[in-house]
Formats: C-alpha cells, sequence, structure tokens
DNA sequence: ATTAATTATGTGTGCGGGCACACTTTTTTT
DNA sequence: AAAAAAAGTGTGCCCGCACACATAATTAAT
C-alpha cells in the first residue's frame, strides 16, 4: 500500500522536462547547465519538495570515513573510562552502514609518553576525524595542532583545550559543576560546619581544572554568604591509592574534626565513603561520575550526591557530530555543555538503564 | 581509499561457491536450499561476519511504515505537551529515508470526544504503528482494544495503561518521582513544618497517577522516619485557571499558616511560584516539567526544584522503538522508565539545550 | 565555411540486497 | 517409464542516486 509517494531524481527530471543528469548537476553545482534549465530545475525541486534520499546516496559514493578515537585505558569496565568508549561503540554500530569506521586507540592515564605513542600511530593513519580526551593538556595541544595542519577535524570530549579549531567540544561545564556540587552538599548538612574539598591526583597535569572546579565550589558560597557560617579547607593527595589516601585522610581529620561533608573533584568518592563507613564518621559526600562503586556506595548512605556527566552520551555524540559532518555536512556548534545530571540514591536506578 | 572493506553477499557467495540467490534464501530463511549448500553458506557468513547492508536493504524493500502519534494538542509552543512531538519530529526527520512517515493526531485536554474522533481517524489508516499518550484511561483503553485486535503495535508515552500489550512503556516511574520529591522537598524547609500536596485537575480522569503521586510523596515521609516532624496537607482544586487557583490557594493558606514548601502534582508549578511572589510567602517549591514558565520561576528563586521527565526524548525514543521494530525486527523492553532529571536553577541551562 | 573546441544534455552502470522468474535436477505420481 | 510436481539453483531487474562517458548543440578558430 503506498501512502506517501517519495519523490525522486526522476519525478524531477520528468517535471523539469530534462535528464537525470542535469538535474545532478544543479544538485551538486557542477556547472555545465543552461540557465534556463537550471532554474526550471530549481523550480521544479522546490515545487515537488525534493529531498535527496540519503541511504541511495550514501549506497552510490560507497565511501568511508575512518574515525580514530583517543582516550584513557579503563582498567576495568567498571571504570569510568568504559563509558564512553561505549557510547561512541553504540554510535558507531548504527552508523556503520554508512561507511563510519571507528578504530579505538588508548592511553596509559599515567604515562605521557603512551600518549605521545598512539597519537603519532593516529596521525599515520590519515583518519577523516578524531575523537580526542584530551587529559594531558600539554601534549593533547601538541597533537591537535597537527591535526589541524592535517586538515582533520576532531571533536573534544571530556575536557576542553582553549584557543583551538576543534569541531567540536562536547562535555560539562566543569566550573557550573562545581557551583552544583556547593549546593548540594551545603543543602545535606547544618549550619557552621566544616566542609572539604578533597583532591587526588596521581601523575598527569589538570591542575587548570582542578582550579576552576575550586573556583566554583568556591563561588556557591560566597554568592549565598555562607562564607562566615562554612568554613572550607582543601586537601590535595597525590595519589589514589586507597592506602595512602586512608592515611592522609586520618591525618587531616584529625587534625580538622569539624569536617561534615566532603566534595570530593574526582570519580573516586567511594573511597572517602568507604573510609567514614569503616571509622563510623557521620560526614556527608558529594562526588562525581556514576561508576558502579560509587552507585554502591549511593545506595548504602555513604554518598548523598553524584553528579554525573553523562560520559556515555559524550560518546554517542561525538560520533554523531563526525558522523553529520561527513553526511550531512553539518557543522555543530562549538561548545556542546552536556547536562549535570544530579544523581541521589532515588534515581540512580534510571541513569544506570540509559546513560 | 579503501580501509575496511565491507563484506558484501557476493563475497560471501563467492566464498561458498554458490549464486547470491541461494545467499538471500539462507539469510530469508525461504527453503529450497540443499542441507550442505545451507551449512556452506551459514558457515561463509559466520567466517566472514557477514551483516547486511541496511541502507541497501531498505532500499531495494522500499517499503513504508506510518505511525500515528496521537497527544494532547499544545495550546502554545511552550506548552508541555509541544516537547513529545518536537521529539517525535525530530526523530521522524532522522528516519524519513527509511521509509518512516509520521502522522499527528491531537485531541483537546479537555474534550474526550475529541480524542475518540481522533483514535477512529487513526484506526481507519490502519497505520503499521502508534504512539499514544493515553491521558484519558478509560477512552484509551477501548482505543488500544482495538489496536489490538488490528494487530497494530503501541507505545505509550507519559502515562501506562496496565495489564496491556503495548510494544513499550516510555515514562516516568510516577510513584518514585513524587518520592524524590519529597527529598527534595524535605531538603529545602525547616524541620518541623507543614508541607502540602497540591494537585490542580481540570476535566480529565487521572485519579490514579494522583494517587500514586501522592503515596509516592508520603512515602518518603514515612520510611525516614519525618511524619510526626512533617504534617503533609492535599488541597485538590478542580480547575488550572490563575484565578480560581489563587482564591483557593488563598483560603487554604490563610487556614494554614505553617505550610513551608509545596508540592505541585502537574506542570503548572509556576502558577503557586507566583501567588508566593506575589504576596510575598516564604514558601518552597517542587514541581514537574520545564516549561518555559517554569524555567523563569526557577531563575528567579521561586520554584526550588523541577523533576523533568524529559518529554522530549519519550518521543524520541518512542520512534526510535518502531522503527527499532519495523527496520530490525527489534522488540523493545516493554517498560522504560525515563531519566527523573532533578533541576535546580544552577543546571536549567543545560536541559533547555537539550531536552 | 569547415573544423576544432566548448558547452550542454542524455545514457548507462554500479552501490548492496530483495525478489520474481527461468532453468535444471530430483522426486513423486500414475 | 513417462509425465507431472517439487525442490534446488542461478540470472536479471529494480530501489534512488552519483558519476563516467557518449552524444548533441553551440561557439570559436582557421
Amino acid at each position: 500500500m503506498e501512502r506517501t509517494k517519495k519523490i525522486t531524481i526522476q519525478d524531477v527530471a520528468k517535471y523539469a522536462n530534462v535528464s537525470v543528469g542535469t538535474i545532478d548537476r544543479v544538485i551538486h553545482n557542477r556547472g555545465k547547465v543552461s540557465p534556463e534549465k537550471k532554474q526550471k530545475v530549481e523550480d521544479a525541486i522546490k515545487k515537488l519538495n525534493f529531498n535527496p534520499n540519503l541511504l541511495a546516496r550514501t549506497l552510490a559514493l560507497g565511501n568511508q570515513f575512518l574515525i580514530c578515537t583517543l582516550s584513557p585505558l579503563a582498567p576495568s569496565p567498571k571504570h569510568y573510562w568504559s563509558m564512553p568508549k561505549k557510547g561512541i561503540d553504540q554510535a558507531a554500530a548504527m552508523y556503520k552502514d554508512f561507511g563510519i569506521v571507528v578504530e579505538s586507540y588508548f592511553y596509559n592515564l599515567f604515562d605521557e609518553s603512551s600518549f605521545v605513542e598512539q597519537t603519532n600511530k593516529i596521525l599515520e593513519l590519515n583518519p577523516n576525524g578524531v575523537i580526542l580526551a584530551p587529559l594531558f593538556l600539554q601534549e593533547s595541544t601538541l597533537f591537535v595542532d597537527k591535526l589541524e595542519k592535517q586538515n582533520i577535524p576532531y571533536v573534544l570530549i571530556d575536557a576542553d583545550i582553549p584557543d583551538h579549531e576543534s569541531l567540536a567540544y562536547i562535555g560539562p561545564d566543569v566550573k557550573r559543576s562545581a557551583y552544583i556540587a556547593g549546593k548540594l552538599l551545603n543543602s545535606v548538612i547544618k549550619e557552621n560546619s566544616d566542609i572539604l574539598i578533597l583532591n587526588m591526583v596521581k601523575g598527569f597535569e589538570n591542575a587548570s581544572a582542578l582550579n576552576r572546579i575550586e573556583k566554583g565550589f568556591r563561588e556557591y558560597f560566597t554568592e549565598n554568604r555562607l562564607k562566615n557560617k562554612i568554613r572550607i579547607h582543601t586537601l590535595t593527595i597525590n595519589s589514589t591509592d586507597k592506602e595512602t589516601v586512608f592515611r592522609e585522610l586520618t591525618k587531616f581529620y584529625i587534625k580538622n574534626p569539624l569536617i561534615k561533608g566532603v566534595f570530593v573533584t574526582n570519580s573516586k568518592a567511594y573511597l572517602i565513603s568507604d573510609f567514614h563507613l569503616l571509622h563510623e564518621l557521620d560526614i556527608r559526600v558529594v562526588g562525581y561520575d556514576l561508576v558502579e562503586e560509587n552507585i554502591e556506595h549511593l545506595n548504602k548512605g555513604g554518598i548523598d550526591y553524584i553528579i554525573s556527566q553523562s560520559p556515555l552520551q559524550q560518546g554517542v555524540r561525538a560520533v554523531q557530530m563526525l558522523f553529520e559532518l561527513f553526511i550531512y555536512k553539518n557543522e555543530p556548534k562549538k561548545v556542546q555543555h552536556i547536562p549535570l545530571d544530579i544523581i541521589i540514591r532515588e534515581n540512580v536506578d534510571f541513569y544506570i538503564q540509559f546513560h
């Protein structure tokens, strides 16, 4: 049963009294067509509301698009960095028949040289597009410089590189996320408490992001005139190793017994929750990212809020951006801040399902 | 430059030493293939990891799928019900070249007969699939009974119809959403306050949903032993008209001056916020849905939390479900609860952009 | 004016698969 | 054992579009 006849190039040709070849020339601006016919064709296209069939076009063109992705290697499927990868794979499967081929490369989070190594592999391949999680700012800058020189469009996820010509940045508004963390943490502690901004860094250079986080977090308290009621401490531990963290925390908590809330600036809030549970401390925790351990501690009550930056969505969208560029020639918006989902025990299930 | 050669039916044919016709018969289980050759073909398919090209298949089949949608008419683009529509249109555009055609029908939110009228139109068209927002429970039940009789798959959005064979329900977990509302409202009021569950209903029958909402909301307070600290009132106003609502609210607040928080069970929290601002009342508000007026009042501070059930996403996903059914023959999960996004002033911008 | 060089236009093939049909081989029927 | 039916296999055309190539109509060059 035919319901809506689709308009094809043939229909337009018949209507305009020319051959399909001419239609083709007009559509693709190949020239070699007389002004009168060109006009006629354009009219016909408008009149019939013709839109080229994307499937047929893709099939006929038969070209392939190679997308290389470069992100940290996830030590386990539960790890944060397995999530963008999952999103990327999902989107890749969706678009594979459009000729989109995705090849994933990974670097060691604690080894800049592995990053450089992978970038060289990618540059050699001369892909049509790149998706990059630029955790090593300096090395990443060098990499994207080269990409720009080779005219390879790239999409940044998770973190941005300022002043560069990326196709798009898809990730959180870092400062805002910390501001929200401030609001959330404040909502679960009593007045006149001390709170702690807890950084755990191991190796790589993300000082600028940490700065923006701290700034955003403190901003909430200054803007809402809570500065004299709430005292904010900062503790930076140069490790994510459980033992070291526990040791440093013990030291700190003994010196600062009034701490009633902690804002953990990476995805390892569960470590701190663990510490609190172990030592029966009633301290509220706000952290980032829905990794499995955080979900556990959210359910146990050791973590109060998790701010999620939908890493899976970031992966999906990054691929979509390049797909649209290749297939539709659409240039996306440069900066696309991902929603900062506020996760509590009561809605965590929904996010597990979808993100 | 060929990077990864795609495996076609021809490749498989060559590898298995048969013609493409035979491959085709094996793939589609059309029979008329000798067991030996069938085996050979299956081996070849596995060995070469052959996946039929979806674009070519769709093009060759050339069939059309009509999806009819039936949802309340949105009086303005700002209205809640324009958002699922937007999502549906977005997805429809994406899949149009796959032969997916979407026709939208609307009914008057306050007129059951308009609903029935539209259902009849749809039934006559005998579409391949239906997307339904079943706000009139009784009439909707009759409608889906007929759909089931005509073997037309349907997806429900926004509200579910129990005990029916829908392809899927895509919408919120209503009870849970109210539980969350309880938690959120509780987090912004002082101890020993009175709070109000405010229903505004005009005409149609959604009593069951309202019951579940009230139950979920109260559950939070009982489960967390807040019953003696917080007194929960319920007020149901049979109108959404500003004047009436204001009048009823005035009456109620005069009688119950201790109210410090309101949970508005529909998308019109902005009305109540308006009332509070006008009368300089310091009463916290939690409500549903990111309609434009709510966003305004979120920013003004008159609304503290909005729980959003991503209506645009609901529309998108509903179309996707049918697309997958038609094109991939995938049956989706029956119940798909949409994430209940928690919106505050600080993250509202992100949701406006994406949802 | 005649040929060469352009420019304008039409035709045909292939992308990867689906399906109708033709043809061959085997099995069943009488 | 011959005819009819069924099973097994291959070929060709079509889906809608892009692009190479062939052909026709102009224009420029000699």
